[in-house]
DNA sequence: TTTTGTTTTTAGTCTTGTCTAAAAATATAT
DNA sequence: ATATATTTTTAGACAAGACTAAAAACAAAA
């Protein structure tokens, strides 16, 4: 049985290092959890012991395939509520963070299965992130960055990478939601911004801000 | 903001002490958290720090309005989480006490009244618990134990008072579900064991089981 | 009113998860 | 290749919450 404060590590490995595959260093995971580094070597050891993670001394932690499977999970949960909170209990995407975060560490398979069929098995949540089955697979991404895209092309918003508050009430402000189509207008080399066309309206994004949103093409 | 553990105890106080009007030992409390009188000592004095106990030193625990608040919130959102499983989630009432004992833990005022909306606001939980308001306060419990009543009378089972799964999987097996009418047609002074009719079916049923069936007459 | 028994509290220890400060290992730059 | 900087680990401490064993308070009985 994992711990709660286990299962916020599992998901910081596995955030961090495609799904935990590949290694990921003692300093990143400290600056996600925000805890210190001395935390975190205590903690992989902890996983290591518990054939959770594979840990090399100096050399990083990933996870195992018990590791990825508790930490898909856990996002699992994490996503499921995401959705019954906006779906059934009226919160919108900016306030369903920090209560799914303590919603994912119910324990009880039976709980998140009923609750997936309850919600008539979404693949994705409230900001786009595909939710993994039972198995902990889903289905590849296949949006892609306003970065990475041509001038002129356009794609419907079906991401957005950052889910903290303060990120989805500057999208509110700016009348962006998942489902828009937008087209990429321009982009300015001095400062990485971008103009989008949304909705008949011209907007400047700045580079951070682009960096989140992600395309169907 | 209150820890796990200390609403555990403000829990227990609450149950204990009618609603924690009333003083509760450290052995009583010990015992139904099944835990070590020396620990609830301790956590007792943490409670009454913060304001949420009345304690003073061999004379047991009574709990502050504040306490009681706290209390009457964590039954509350016990309560409506064991509706929720049962209504919407599949989930009879002999699987929903460990799972609502996590849930009653999520801190989210918005999530607890949303939830009460989406549930049609149920006045009572599936062993007919009744729920809190807002505020704290449930209209009084007006059904009366299968003990009190006269050999003879009737009435509609609304009440289970254990909620643990071995009694309510007893109750399945012998075909009693809330809503139930049920006459009482002998007591038997040796071992206070009654016989009841329901269904149209005679059964026999202990003084242990009595004491927790609650009929509305 | 002593004595005996029960309950409650205190004192000290343990575990989990965190931290700071110092040491060790690795990486980078001259 | 050696010095410097960065990252990671170790060592030791601390808080929360629980425990055991012993002491203190209270209750009951002779």
């Amino acid at each position: 049985m994992t711990t709660l404060s286990e299962e916020n590590y599992l998901k910081a490995i596995y955030h961090l290092g495609r799904q935990g595959e590949e290694a990921v260093s003692t300093n990143a995971i400290a600056e996600k959890i925000e805890s210190k580094a001395s935390s975190v070597t205590d903690m992989v050891k902890k996983l290591a012991d518990k054939s959770l993670a594979h840990y090399v001394k100096y050399q990083g932690v990933s996870l195992t395939n018990n590791g990825r499977l508790a930490a898909a999970l856990v996002v699992r949960k994490h996503r499921l509520w995401e959705v019954f909170l906006v779906e059934k209990l009226n919160f919108s995407w900016d306030e369903v963070h920090d209560v799914a975060e303590q919603l994912e560490h119910i324990k009880s398979l039976k709980l998140v299965n009923e609750l997936d069929a309850f919600l008539g098995f979404p693949t994705h949540d409230p900001h786009g992130d595909p939710i993994p089955d039972k198995d902990g697979n889903y289905a590849p991404i296949k949006s892609v960055n306003v970065l990475e895209m041509e001038t002129g092309s356009e794609g419907v918003l079906t991401l957005v990478k950052d889910s903290s508050d303060v990120f989805l009430k500057y999208l509110n402000k700016n009348n962006l939601a998942l489902g828009d189509v937008i087209k990429i207008l321009e982009f300015e080399p001095f400062d990485d911004s971008v103009t989008i066309q949304t909705k008949n309206k011209q907007i400047i994004i700045s580079k951070e801000v682009a960096k989140n949103l992600y395309l169907n093409q």
